[in-house]
DNA sequence: AAGCTCAAGTTACCATACTAGTGTCCCGCG
DNA sequence: CGCGGGACACTAGTATGGTAACTTGAGCTT
């Protein structure tokens, strides 16, 4: 279906090589032009329109919104429309708390099964970050640290962790993406992770906990600035009062 | 659209008095039954089937099967067919390790956030909890465990965390329905919320992450019991080597 | 001038039809 | 009698058409 290479709005999406169900690829595509910001927050998206500017019909595109919906990266209102949420911090810091106390679980987990071989995985895993790191390729590093996030949770012997961080992943992942917009440096970024390995080289779960979380609240740091920096991103702030 | 209560094959999905689209009012009976193991694991679904047997169409039955899938209730294969995956041990053991990260994070967020008002929201649900007991009305005691974990989250300002523990949850819902069934005293579960609750109300993080904890253990219990009193339920345990 | 009504346009939702891939069963061949 | 091949009966994936709900703005009433 459709051998080619299509363009729209920033969007491209390969179906060449696809024994894929173009649902799945077309939910990733709009996933990272959301997460990579080519699409605004605020933006209004149509089914109808996504589908004709890749040449397919509607409901792979339909069932595309629904998994983003999911993730909240869009909201997708009945008979109205479905429209790209801005950047909550709330949701941010929900997102994170959730990745906190998951990844730290993981980190002490991965400490207490941690052997020779699951640790050179991910020395091996940090040696790329570092290349990446001097061929400045911005890319590469962001998908370096998804992997070796994923790689903590197979040592840990929980994979299916990995799901769940995928899941709440994506509202962070805006965030991060501005931050490397902004040069923040990566090295610090590595050196978090080379403290994590060596924790759980060292079999010490506290340890390994304890770093994980100083290195999943350094986004804390960032984010009041950026969405100082970017108002036009995010939600506005509503006084809202707590339902509790 | 259909005003009738609709029944087969022990799924019962009442569409009278829904402005909710039916694809997800779908796949929460579905859920439900499988969940309540009305259908039974390693049965093979039909999209065609039970769009016929509801009365209505292919398209938000299809719906609802991505939604199980994804919660890992079943397991759909592209031109072959859709099955019920049977109980995991594996999964549900994730899917514990999961919950107890999260909800032990969100006890104690709980116990730091606590005030008089929050607290009386958690020993409200509490005596409810102990009316149902009395009544000895499983039902009730079902959704009532589902809406203190709900409020937990609610009160620790974490609504969001409700949601991931949703996603996973249903993979421990069918070991708890047979949990049930098996007439394990449910007082003792309602002893646990009672001491997390006290835990809460005192502000002592720690202690209410380790009542929470040790209420999340209890399924580890059961799981070896009930694993062998109802094999048929249960997937073969493979001899895999792990990947790492 | 302000507020209400209503018609037009757009949307997601659902239904229906078609495509393509996968097992199965039966028949014919070795 | 065993075994390979092909027609068939499924399946999920995709395309397309119809429908009800909602927004919007113009025109009318007060």
């Amino acid at each position: 279906m459709l051998d080619q290479r299509l363009m729209a709005d920033g969007l491209a999406i390969d179906f060449s090589h696809s024994s894929e169900p173009i649902a799945r690829q077309v939910a990733r595509g709009l996933r990272h032009a959301i997460v990579s910001l080519q699409i605004r927050p605020g933006e209004m998206l149509s089914e109808q329109e996504i589908a004709s500017k890749l040449g397919i019909s509607r409901q792979p595109v339909r069932e595309a919104f629904i998994k983003l919906g999911e993730a909240g990266l869009v909201r997708i209102m009945p008979q109205r429309g479905t429209l790209v949420v801005k950047i909550s911090r709330a949701a941010v810091e929900d997102a994170r708390f959730i990745r906190e106390a998951v990844e730290c679980a993981v980190a002490r987990e991965a400490a207490r099964r941690a052997d020779a071989k699951k640790v050179a995985v991910l020395t091996d895993s940090l040696a790329r970050q570092r290349r990446a790191l001097r061929a400045k390729d911005g890319g590469a590093l962001f998908a370096l640290d998804e992997e070796f996030h994923r790689l903590l949770a197979e040592v840990a012997g929980r994979p299916s962790a990995w799901n769940v961080i995928e899941d709440v992943k994506p509202q962070m992942d805006r965030v991060r993406y501005l931050d490397m917009a902004d040069a923040i440096p990566m090295s610090i970024v590595i050196a978090q992770h080379a403290e994590i390995v060596e924790a759980i080289a060292a079999k010490d779960p506290g340890r390994a906990a304890a770093a994980m979380q100083a290195h999943l609240t350094e986004i804390l740091r960032s984010l009041p600035k950026l969405a100082d920096r970017y108002p036009e991103l995010f939600e506005e702030v509503t006084a809202e009062t707590s339902p509790l």
